[in-house]
DNA sequence: AAAAACCTAACGATCGTTCGTTGACAAAGC
DNA sequence: GCTTTGTCAACGAACGATCGTTAGGTTTTT
């Protein structure tokens, strides 16, 4: 009969949090705190299961006083959402232009980005990957819009790669995508950063398999 | 069937659900009714996005009629996770055992045995994977206590293929099970029946690119 | 003084759960 | 053969708690 909704350390989604947001989009004033309670709790409890009386009160203000920077609990959600996409579509376009124009090279940039992504922004990389569904039909379209952005320069890389012979041809490039895309989203479920590695030695790893599974040593 | 996946279907949080639970493990008479629809909609909507009174509704029943088969809302969910732990265990051990005793044919054992567990049980996978910290902290530690034989199974045959030179030594061997862990726990978010590649096709793939991440050609 | 930030109080809806009851049906006693 | 008893599965009604949200007033900041 008691209902408990928290839980141990250890069955929480996420494994650490400091870094919440991206600096450069969160928004200034009162608006910051809020977005970044609404951030965690959704990431630990998932959206319904964290209530606006939990943000408020996390955020030291009564439940009403959200309404006067946030017109719903559904908005609070999209907002962040859309920051996610945002912030990962950010991350693997830079580093893939900022890298040569090997297809291996673009490769190992685009795991650096994702994977850093998932690392640096855990909760939101949670959000992304796992509360889509909480969203009405209309914030679901730009969040998936923005998602295809991301995916489709994985993808044009693979493809590009096996057709200039730099990759294997023997499997499907799109189970290839897949599969380095699972190995950077399930980052965000156990890294910490008191972990005994650091991201970029995560990095370094995590771009040597993707070299791997595409078939070049390197 | 080519299967684009369209954006409803991809709001959702897994892509299919014809065999919801595994036959063997099935409760017999009401219980098993309701726990099949207790599953699809917490795998659809998360525990706490989905209500004993939808759950009641979906089953053709009132509410309090639920509570002649199962105690609480939460001890529905924790069944079901247990389900889900016992059934992927039972599946990759089996695996395992069946496969020649070289490191190589164990990690591709066992990769056949985690990818078809998503593949065919993808919503049992959702709640083991995103739902954990719904559960009280007792319900919890039985969990991970099952959850811990899977991943102890995968990361032995790992350190094992490094100790005998099977596998290249150049990798962290745990983060070589977290990726491998990882592309097969990402299946279930899309595969579903009607997907152009079989699941031995899958499975097939991903062998591949387990032996190659591990450094073994083929 | 104007604007921004926050408050108290409450609305109707829904939440998980409990209570006492009902009809169906099979075994046991007369 | 008929009643009694017991079990099973399901029911309607309701409990207190909590949900997202709103209206209107007060405090704080500029």
């Amino acid at each position: 009969m008691p209902m408990h909704i928290t839980s141990a350390d250890n069955v929480r989604r996420l494994a650490s949090a400091t870094t919440a947001l991206p600096a450069d989009v969160t928004p200034t004033g009162p608006k910051a705190g809020i977005l970044n309670v609404a951030l965690r709790l959704f990431a630990e409890q998932g959206y319904a299961g964290a209530s606006i009386r939990d943000i408020a009160q996390a955020c030291g203000l009564k439940p009403a006083s959200l309404y006067a920077h946030y017109a719903s609990k559904e908005q609070l959600l999209a907002q962040l959402i859309n920051i996610g996409h945002e912030e990962h579509f950010k991350m693997v376009q830079e580093a893939v232009i900022d890298a040569q124009p090997e297809p291996l090279e673009q490769l190992k940039a685009y795991v650096s980005g994702h994977v850093r992504f998932h690392a640096e922004f855990p909760m939101l990389a949670t959000l992304v990957n796992h509360e889509l569904h909480a969203l009405s039909a209309e914030e679901v379209t730009t969040a998936l819009k923005l998602r295809e952005q991301s995916t489709d320069l994985l993808m044009h890389i693979l493809k590009r790669g096996q057709a200039l012979g730099a990759f294997a041809k023997d499997y499907d490039h799109w189970l290839a995508g897949a599969a380095i895309g699972a190995m950077g989203i399930r980052v965000a479920n156990w890294y910490s950063e008191h972990h005994e590695k650091s991201i970029d030695e995560i990095i370094r790893t995590y771009q040597t398999f993707a070299c791997r599974l595409v078939g070049q040593g390197e």
